[in-house]
RNA sequence: GGAGCGGUAGUUCAGUUGGUUAGAAUGCCUGCCUGUCACGCAGGAGGUCGCGGGUUCAAGUCCCGUCCGUUCCGCCA
């Protein structure tokens, strides 16, 4: 070993020991008759000193001429500090150094090894190995192994095993693009990586392993958010002889553990809410419910008193910012503003102040009367001092845009609070929705999700009314984790498919080896996925999951530290039989 | 595919109506300092204003194009 001890763990009771400490220059101090050096590994600082009179002086000057960031080996007593520094755990002592030696020069680092950087995103990511020895990014990866550990680990209690499935699979029409892999052996043939390991895991279940979970990447090749990269990690989990409620307590009790183990955080029961009603009381099937706000719908009581916008709408709809009546003008204008950004859409913002003496200030007076004012203001529980902000047009458009826009009054609010975790389920999704660019039927979850049997006898009618035995976790307004209880019977699962617009053939090229394996007594089985590095960027109050990542790629799905994706030589195109045309257009 | 914002010192940023030698902080270098811990003090070095074109007596600043980054929409079963 080269080093005794890490720069973490010394204290007061480790006085007059004789350690050797091995790390990075955090920071010299030269205070001309005493010198000080941070040296900093994973588990902390430690200070050396080199005094005049005490330390040898070719010491004291060769302890001048390091650099920041060179790695030192470090040989002393531990001694207790003149002054301690109540900052950092090793604060009472420090190491006076009889032997230093270097073991690496380092150039100096494009940016500060600081947990407040000086570096951009760019930057940092270029660099990401000295940006990983960054205190608030190296605790980001702790924090993530500590949760993969609770995640097994409650998992296994449970009974669960985990299986690897390939990662070398095949494309599929449905869903996200695949990223595609050529097969040299098999020349004109590719595989795909997989988006999730859905079909897999189903498989396991007709053998029989009853409950199943994995730590697995996931790929999907299409554009990146701050919560979306291109290759992400799931804890992806499905059971035998289940039905909804079973996962539903299953994977409740596993976020709880989480949240208890990870943050010491007690949720309370999770909530359920039907998707109907999340769309129409927070205009998203992912509501944030650390704050009200809900939405109230306008229709009975501002249609036909001459006010054209409304009465054409198809949906009138409104929330109440509690305590805003004070909104200037410029900052009416600024949520108008933000509702016609492009990304919201709407085309216009209806306000209604409720003063403090009880009279009503509205941009729509002309066409209405205090009367009518107040039976609005009573329909959104407002009380004086409110600000009800109402919106008007195609229904789904104008939930979505007022969903925004309560998002944006909570940010301004300060409703959104950090430290504060609402989970809940959503259930009872539709199990298709039109899509009118491929004029078909599209899966909302994927094309396993079995229907309601409630609703079984409208799949051939009316698809679009069937509702899907399905699942979200959703905590703080971030689509956690979702599933569904899945078909596990031919006739039924060759139904769906014909639904979604696939022939007979097509199905059984693409999934013909799940509906062989219906055949031979699949169970009733049911599952869900939880996107990890969500979960940890959740718990952590971060919005973006790439602190959570050792290596993440930037928006444009590139690793610029790596410099990938790059081209491949000829040699390698020929092998693989592949020409390429990069003509634009 | 679309929209917004950004690109100026190693780094993070400021830069007014287009006008003298492009600034600050931090980092870096040199010197001083025996209890610092974001040490302090004094001095110094450091710039292809992303790139290309245009308007102008004059462009970091205005216009066009382009590249890169970032946020969002579309997309993400």
């Amino acid at each position: 070993m080269l080093r005794s001890n890490t720069c973490g763990e010394l204290r007061k009771a480790n006085v007059g020991k004789k350690v050797t400490l091995c790390g990075w220059v955090q920071r010299l101090r030269d205070k001309g008759g005493v010198v000080w050096i941070d040296l900093r590994d994973r588990y902390g600082i430690t200070q050396l000193v080199f005094e005049e009179g005490v330390t040898a002086q070719e010491l004291i000057d060769a302890a001048k001429k390091v650099g920041r960031e060179d790695v030192l080996s470090a040989t002393g007593d531990v001694a207790e500090r003149i002054t301690s520094n109540d900052k950092i755990d090793t604060g009472d002592i420090e190491i006076r150094v009889s032997a230093l030696k270097t073991l690496n020069k380092a150039k100096l680092p494009p940016f500060l090894i600081e947990d407040e950087t000086d570096g951009g995103e760019d930057l940092r990511m270029k660099y990401r190995y000295l940006d990983l020895r960054r205190n608030p990014v190296r605790k980001s990866l702790e924090f993530r192994h500590k949760m993969m550990q609770q995640t097994r680990s409650y998992l296994d209690d449970q009974g669960f095993i985990e299986v690897e499935t390939p990662v070398l699979i095949k494309s599929t029409p449905e869903g996200a693009r695949d990223f595609v892999v050529p097969s040299r052996m098999n020349p004109g043939e590719f595989y795909a990586l997989p988006q999730s390991p859905q079909t897999f895991k189903q498989l396991l279940m007709v053998s029989g392993f009853d409950k199943y979970f994995q730590l697995v990447k996931c790929f999907r090749d299409e554009d990146l958010r701050a919560d979306r990269q291109p290759e992400f990690t799931q804890i992806d989990c499905e059971l035998s002889f289940v039905e909804r409620q079973d996962v539903l307590d299953t994977f409740e009790g596993m976020v709880r553990h989480l949240f208890k183990e990870m943050i010491g955080f007690e949720a309370d029961k999770f909530p359920v809410m039907d998707y109907q009603d999340a769309m129409k009381f927070y205009g998203s099937d992912k509501p944030d419910t650390r704050f009200g706000m809900k939405f109230t719908e306008l229709n009975n009581l501002a249609q036909n008193k001459g006010f054209n916008v409304f009465d054409q709408a198809e949906l009138v709809v409104g929330i109440n910012a509690e305590g805003c009546a004070e909104y200037t003008r410029k900052q009416l204008d600024g949520l108008t503003d933000f509702v016609r950004k492009p990304q919201v859409g709407a085309k216009g913002l209806v306000y209604v102040k409720c003063n403090a003496d009880g009279s009503f200030k509205s941009s729509v007076d002309k066409f209405y009367s205090q009367d009518d004012l107040s039976e609005w203001a009573n329909a959104f529980e407002a009380k004086a001092g409110d600000l009800l902000l109402i919106l008007a047009g195609d229904r789904d458009k104008t939930r979505k845009a007022l969903n925004d826009l309560r998002l944006h009054m909570g940010n301004e609010l300060g409703l959104r609070k950090k430290g504060e975790f609402k989970p809940l389920w959503v259930v009872d999704f539709p199990l298709v929705e039109w899509d009118e660019e491929s004029q078909r039927y599209h899966a909302m979850h994927h094309p396993f999700t079995s229907p309601n049997p409630e609703d079984l006898h409208l799949l051939k009618t009316d698809p679009g009314k069937v509702r899907a035995n399905a699942y979200d976790m959703v905590i703080n307004g971030v689509e956690i984790g979702g599933g569904s209880i899945r078909i596990h019977e031919r006739e039924t699962q060759q139904q769906m498919f014909t639904a979604l617009g696939f022939s007979e053939e097509e199905a059984k090229a693409q999934f013909g080896f799940l509906l062989d394996a219906f055949e031979f007594g699949a169970p009733p089985h049911g599952g869900i996925a939880f996107g990890f590095d969500r979960l940890c960027a959740v718990f952590s109050g971060q919005e973006s999951i790439r602190d959570f990542i050792a290596f993440p790629k930037n928006t444009s799905g590139r690793d610029v530290m790596i410099d990938s994706p790059s081209k491949v030589s000829a040699d390698q195109l020929k092998e693989l039989s592949i020409k390429l045309d990069l003509a634009k257009g």
